[in-house]
RNA sequence: GUGGUUAUAGUUCAGCGGUAGAACGCCUGACUGUGGAUCAGGAUGUCGUGGGUUCAAAUCCCACUAGCCACCCCA
């Protein structure tokens, strides 16, 4: 019996799997660089505080889902749930500011929820993200969405959508929120009892509810986009017109709320279509209150966080192909009395010259070397044996073909570079 | 946190009261200097854990744990 096993909602990420994530990671890493994007490493853990004043008191997040643990200096440490709010602690603490604004930061790392798993949730997952401090243009908004829009169908994924929605600024939103509980009021007694708790709390989620006689009424609830300011206005028009200009296609979807109550003005979601209940893949927004929440000077900023694994379940369900490197290109074969040395000799030549070499680690006859070599997927093998070491040279064997050459040794190198280009 | 469902070899699964099976994978050989195809052998499980019923439990009952899926919520 296994002893010891992962902890729930955990996992062990290996094998073919671990494409799917190099494959995520460095075209997102090489997009995000391109769009000047630098990137940030933060602790995984940081003090609970930080999350209780960023994230909001009120959210499911700080309420019931964060790892919260003391540590022997009896201070609340907190396994980091999102990204955001330890980016904006990083951006004061390291006074950022004074290295000109705005600043453009990346970062990707695990993410920790206690929350129970299922498709597409786990309780340590992963999440790219991105943040701009210090700016208020729409242009800043529309950035961020057209650079995430361009890591998807990077990765390439096609089936997904993208909605936005303007969720205001705290003067229109009051406002809002009055009109949403002077309409949900009337109803509210044939209404299911989470909406009726949702009611005082927060009363935006109503027009979230997925229970189908709710869902009726919130179709005919008041809008957002028709309390919000002028500024507010202004802004989501010009960002929608950057979107239209980029050829960016979105939903304008006023019923989108974020869980993180540090969001204003825009606020996004790529949804993937061939996902189960956990669809969302990437979200974010604009946040121009947190880093003053959190005992900055005031700072305007959007970004967003990416799942990766949600991210490789659509590339799955889509099956998306790439290209994925070949983890050897030649195997050196050697069977005989002194062809060891030589072995091991050519092995580090080949890979000093940039070839990835591989030389059994474990005692196989040829046989077993061929074998292993198939099986490891070895593009071409060298077989040094004893009438290579008597008359001089290597023979150079293409494992897809079949076909066998002599090779003199001063030429080695060009020669398996040179096959390696036709295979 | 709530609900549904599942748990047998490395993997996918069959067996559903009488002392553990298949396929694939793995190892060995046919092939003493040659892999992939074929053929022949072989190894591997306290049948998720703990308890109960029974002469007898992988099989029936209970609890727990874990996986999967959904709700809630989110990435």
């Amino acid at each position: 019996m296994d002893e010891y096993k992962r902890i729930k909602g955990t996992q062990d990420i290996y094998g073919s799997e671990i494409d799917y994530w190099n494959q995520v990671e460095k075209t997102a890493k090489s997009i995000l660089e391109k769009y000047a994007f630098k990137e940030l490493r933060t602790p995984i853990i940081e003090p609970t505080e930080l999350f209780n004043r960023g994230i909001g008191n009120e959210t499911d997040i700080v309420k019931k889902e964060m790892y919260t643990f003391e540590d022997k200096g009896g201070r609340s440490i907190t396994l980091r749930p999102e990204g955001t709010a330890p980016a904006v602690r990083a951006y004061i603490e390291n006074s950022m500011i004074n290295s000109g604004l705005p600043i453009k930061l990346f970062y990707f790392g695990p993410m920790f929820r206690y929350e129970k798993p299922q498709s597409g949730r786990l309780r340590q997952f992963h999440q790219f993200g991105a943040e701009i401090f210090g700016s208020d243009y729409p242009l800043a908004d529309a950035e961020i969405i057209i650079m995430l829009n361009n890591i998807l169908s990077s990765v390439g994924l096609r089936n997904y959508r993208l909605k936005i929605n303007s969720v205001g600024c705290p003067k229109c939103r009051a406002e809002y929120r009055k009109a949403l509980k002077e309409y949900f009021g009337k109803y509210l007694g044939e209404m299911c009892e989470d909406c009726q708790s949702r009611y005082e709390k927060n009363p935006m989620r109503l027009l979230d509810c997925k229970v189908q006689k709710d869902k009726e009424y919130a179709r005919e609830a008041p809008s957002i986009l028709d309390y919000l300011c002028e500024e507010c206005r202004d802004h989501f028009a010009n960002v929608k017109k950057y979107l239209d200009l980029s050829h960016v296609i979105y939903e304008v979807d006023s019923r989108i709320v974020r869980g993180l109550d540090y969001y204003t003005k825009t606020a996004f979601e790529f949804e993937h279509l061939d996902l189960g209940a956990q669809a969302v893949i990437a979200g974010g927004g604009r946040y121009d209150g947190l880093v003053e929440e959190i005992g900055g000077p005031s700072t305007p900023s959007v970004g967003f966080g990416m799942g990766v694994e949600r991210v490789i379940l659509a590339m799955k369900a889509e099956k998306v192909q790439f290209l994925c490197e070949n983890d050897v290109d030649v195997y050196i074969v050697h069977s005989g009395k002194g062809t060891e040395e030589q072995a091991l000799e050519l092995t580090s030549k080949l890979r000093s010259d940039g070839i990835k070499a591989y030389i059994s680690v474990v005692k196989r006859n040829m046989s077993g070397q061929f074998k292993h070599a198939n099986k490891i997927g070895a593009r071409l093998s060298i077989v040094i044996g004893e009438d290579e070491l008597t008359n001089n040279f290597y023979t150079v064997k293409n494992m897809v073909t079949g076909d066998q050459s002599q090779v003199e040794k001063e030429w080695v190198t060009d020669i398996i570079k040179e096959k390696l280009e036709g295979i």
